[in-house]
DNA sequence: AAAAGCAGCAACCGCTTCGAA
DNA sequence: TTTCGAAGCGGTTGCTGCTTT
């Protein structure tokens, strides 16, 4: 008997939706160790998932810094425009709607902004698609009238309007000749950083606490939910955004922290010198995941 | 009140790309 | 140059909750 080392049975794996345990652990893992080889992650997390599945669970929900909602008209038309110009490519489209993962953006494509190109194709065979908003159907363009039930602002709500932090200069864009390169080199519009967030989160005296337990509590009146990130305690999402910070200033904050960073990783900046703690974080020119 | 239909979203699957050996 | 493993990406599936009948 016994198995040759072909027939070796692979680990059994963990499928279908994640437990709040399983997000605490990959969580308190990565904030930790950072995610290095994913692969061996659920390994040294005690987790019975792959790293393909750990990857994806961290980059969809966990990630800090993500943005979570309904998507605001600014996003929507950035969405649309950028799917004009780009197609399908979902991960180039995220990369300039920070906080938006692609997964999201495909799912609210898939879900409601191909029915309305198609429904303006419909009413208009015979102009070339539109794909931007008009201000007509903004009213009646929540994707989920579910939601729009439950207190969720209007996107056009001033409440909203204040919320959303993303921001594109649509005209910057159109105006770049090359547009398709410069956006396939992401080199253009600013990204959302994993160490944007951690910056900010450690300026503004959150101290990034080495367990997740630490992480949570010195902000008190954030809640954790497993599926959805940070709610604060009047029940508005706080994705790792603070609130009522404009999105300029969020950028600026943001270029002035890239500044900060010399080549090509981040150094040294969390866990009073424990560099391990994050140099598996890469920094690129693109989004961090 | 129950069943059927629908929509939204989380997660999986498989293909492609990239980098190291 | 080739091979192989890891990561990235996009398409698709299936579950869940809400709405409608």
């Amino acid at each position: 008997m016994g198995f040759k080392p072909s027939d070796k049975p692979k680990p059994k794996h963990r499928k279908g939706l994640w437990s709040p345990e399983e997000d605490q652990r990959l969580r308190n893992y990565i904030l930790r160790h950072g995610h290095g080889c994913w692969s061996s992650v659920p390994i040294n997390a005690g987790l019975q998932r792959n790293g393909k599945s750990c990857r994806l669970r961290w980059i969809n929900y966990l990630r800090p810094g993500l943005k979570r909602g309904i998507f605001s008209k600014e996003e929507e038309e950035t969405i649309l425009t950028l799917h004009q110009m780009l197609g399908n490519k979902w991960s180039q489209i995220a990369q300039h709607l920070p906080g938006r993962t692609d997964n999201e953006i495909k799912n609210y494509w898939h879900s409601y902004l191909k029915k309305k190109v198609n429904k303006v194709e419909e009413m208009e065979p015979n102009t070339t698609t539109r794909y931007t908003s008009s201000s007509s159907d903004t009213m009646d363009s929540s994707p989920s009238p579910k939601k729009a039930r439950i207190g969720v602002p209007n996107s056009d709500s001033p409440e909203y309007m204040e919320k959303s932090s993303t921001y594109i200069d649509h005209q910057s864009i159109l105006q770049t000749s090359d547009f398709p390169k410069e956006a396939n080199r992401g080199s253009f519009l600013p990204k959302l950083l994993f160490s944007e967030w951690l910056s900010l989160d450690h300026v503004n005296g959150g101290g990034f606490a080495s367990s997740d337990e630490g992480l949570i509590s010195q902000n008190s009146n954030l809640q954790y939910t497993p599926m959805h990130g940070f709610l604060s305690s009047d029940g508005t999402y706080s994705g790792g955004f603070h609130e009522g910070t404009s999105a300029t200033e969020m950028f600026s904050s943001q270029f002035k922290f890239e500044d900060q960073i010399s080549g090509n990783g981040i150094v040294d900046f969390i866990s009073g010198g424990d560099v391990n703690v994050c140099n598996d974080f890469n920094m690129s020119n693109s989004v961090m995941y």
